[in-house]
DNA sequence: TCGCAAAGTGTTAACGTACACGCAAAATAT
DNA sequence: ATATTTTGCGTGTACGTTAACACTTTGCGA
């Protein structure tokens, strides 16, 4: 990379002049085909890629990129505030970012309209953002301009790259933090609340995953049930009250980031001493429950660190030009208290 | 960020010419009074900062970076592989790096002489590479040139920022996951190996965290132990029939990478049912006993993260002038068998 | 033969910064 | 008085790239 060839360099070895040059590199046409071999030889054998300082020095060139998130919640914030440190970070390179929480009150098809419509040079989508109306992506594939999905994918929508977890897996990982091999007989709870949550895709995967673990390494002794709250007309507190009828070690998994919905329900069963409990995301509300010992493991999807990807990803392909691996899955983060302090 | 003012906008502001500006803003000196307060005055109004490429343009210089690592093992090469991945990075801005790794027989003092005097523009050390000579660092505060510490920390040594772990509070990790509330009896050995473990600073800091979890939760049914195997003139084989000879589950936590050196004592132990163990570093060796279930979890320490900010913070400091946080803590990542095909 | 288009190539001015150089005016020395 | 230094400021060039523009040389129809 460093001492690399220049087109000014090309151009007196190929003895022509850098206008020549230039409009070989650049395809704009109108040179001799003897001309253009012996430039692209020289290029080529000189190892040459253009300087990505001077370029935009050059062209002088702003990008902005719209950010397409569902809600104002701390999960999505926390999303944006990665966007924002690489949009920090890309700042040099005229990098800017415009953010759009849509709403899920009927008023989303015009809201996500005007931001498709709108000629941002990039995009960074969470699908979910879109309640079903995925189809609208078709006019993004259309525009050309690279977009990148984050948190769930969508298989083939023509997206740069999707950066999020493996929901399978994850619910795997869920399970073999729950599993307890010294214990002979206890209960695991798959808990949900409303009834879209188990409509979803991830949930639906985590859900798969974690009863595979239980599946593959043939464990009898855990009692899986699977309960939602809305579907099954039950209360919080009434379940609470199923849990205390066992007398075996009782864990629950919780697919999602809603563990806080049983927070008092959780604090008051942590007195049996026979609780553990998986949960997802570091929402403000979990940890708080992580802290008192209510919930013994989160697991971390990232949010900042696929924003702050999203961004990287968008800049490596306006900028620099260079490949984007289609998926980048994030780590599978194990979150305690006792290393909450350090995640990040 | 963007629209930001430039030093040619300043110049015609301040109606002088862009040389004028260049020397108040430089400090070069030779400048009226009233002229160089209108300019830092307008500079200031604008939000004035230089433009990163165009500086980097005209001054077309190239850094050099120095890596001094202590051998050439697979932690170290994970290091070196982030080291590379941010040279990579920041190639465009002119950075490449030379690594040297220090040999403990003796020469060390006269390699590490020679790497110190070489004029590099920065440094990443593992300080763990000096052997006890850290006094040698002494001629790199005289050269003024940035450094870096990777792994471990020396505290108040000129360093730039250190990057690594809090060794304290992952050993206060690996007694919460080597925990178990639903046994009322378990024994937990804390094994190391050489007599030279036990006198690394990072080791008897983890061992210390380690112990804290057990005394400050007031846990009275895990019996410690500590063994060295030197010290205590025992085999690995020996230390297994110890093991073997308790009717209680065994916990083992073992404060460095060297787990892999119990690997068929621990694949051995595992049929017994009453085992977990607890290690650190992501080693090829470590992994094949995750992967198999002779070890439950690893602390990772993230080498290949480390090496990549090592240079990012270098980049930051020396092209950007930003400033860079003293102390940068990795994240305590458990990676466990559902995890590891995702760890970074 | 002239005119004119097309093909092939060179020149040049930016982008924002850094810095050497030069020049006038003022201040000081001789 | 003249000579010399110091102060204060402007000019010009270069970094590598892009792209508009201009110039020469063909080829070809009128």
């Amino acid at each position: 990379m460093v001492n690399r060839i220049t087109i000014k360099e090309i151009a007196r070895k190929a003895d022509v002049s850098i206008g020549t040059v230039d409009r070989v590199l650049h395809n704009r046409g109108r040179v001799a085909e003897a001309t253009r071999d012996k430039v692209l030889k020289i290029a080529k054998e000189g190892n040459y890629s253009s300087n990505v300082m001077a370029r935009h020095l050059k062209l002088n060139k702003t990008y902005r990129i719209s950010v397409i998130l569902p809600e104002e919640n701390n999960y999505w914030l926390m999303l944006k505030e990665g966007i924002e440190e690489g949009c920090a970070e890309f700042a040099q390179m005229g990098f800017t970012a415009g953010y759009c929480f849509v709403s899920n009150d009927g008023s989303q098809a015009m809201q996500l309209n005007q931001i498709l419509d709108s000629d941002a040079d990039g995009f960074i989508i969470a699908p979910s953002a879109f309640h079903q109306q995925t189809d609208l992506l078709c006019k993004l594939r259309e525009k050309g301009k690279p977009y990148v999905f984050v948190d769930s994918n969508i298989i083939d929508a023509g997206q740069l790259t999707f950066i999020g977890q493996d929901s399978y897996r994850s619910g795997v990982l869920g399970a073999s933090l729950l599993h307890d091999k010294y214990l002979s007989d206890y209960e695991i709870y798959i808990t949900t609340f409303s009834e879209s949550d188990i409509k979803e895709q991830i949930i639906k995967n985590r859900i798969e995953g974690f009863r595979s673990y239980f599946d593959e390494n043939e464990i009898k002794h855990a009692n899986i049930h699977e309960v939602n709250l809305e579907k099954d007309q039950i209360t919080a507190d009434d379940f609470l009250n199923v849990l205390l009828k066992h007398e075996n070690p009782v864990h629950l998994f919780i697919p999602n980031s809603k563990t806080y919905k049983l927070a008092e329900q959780l604090i008051q069963f942590k007195e049996t001493n026979r609780l553990r409990v998986v949960g997802y995301d570091l929402l403000q509300s979990n940890l708080r429950l992580l802290n008192c010992g209510a919930i013994d493991y989160l697991i971390h999807q990232k949010p900042k660190m696929q924003g702050y990807l999203g961004m990287q990803s968008l800049y490596k392909n306006i900028v620099l030009k260079t490949d984007v691996p289609l998926h980048q899955f994030m780590p599978l983060d194990i979150i305690n208290k006792e290393n909450v302090m350090y995640c990040q």
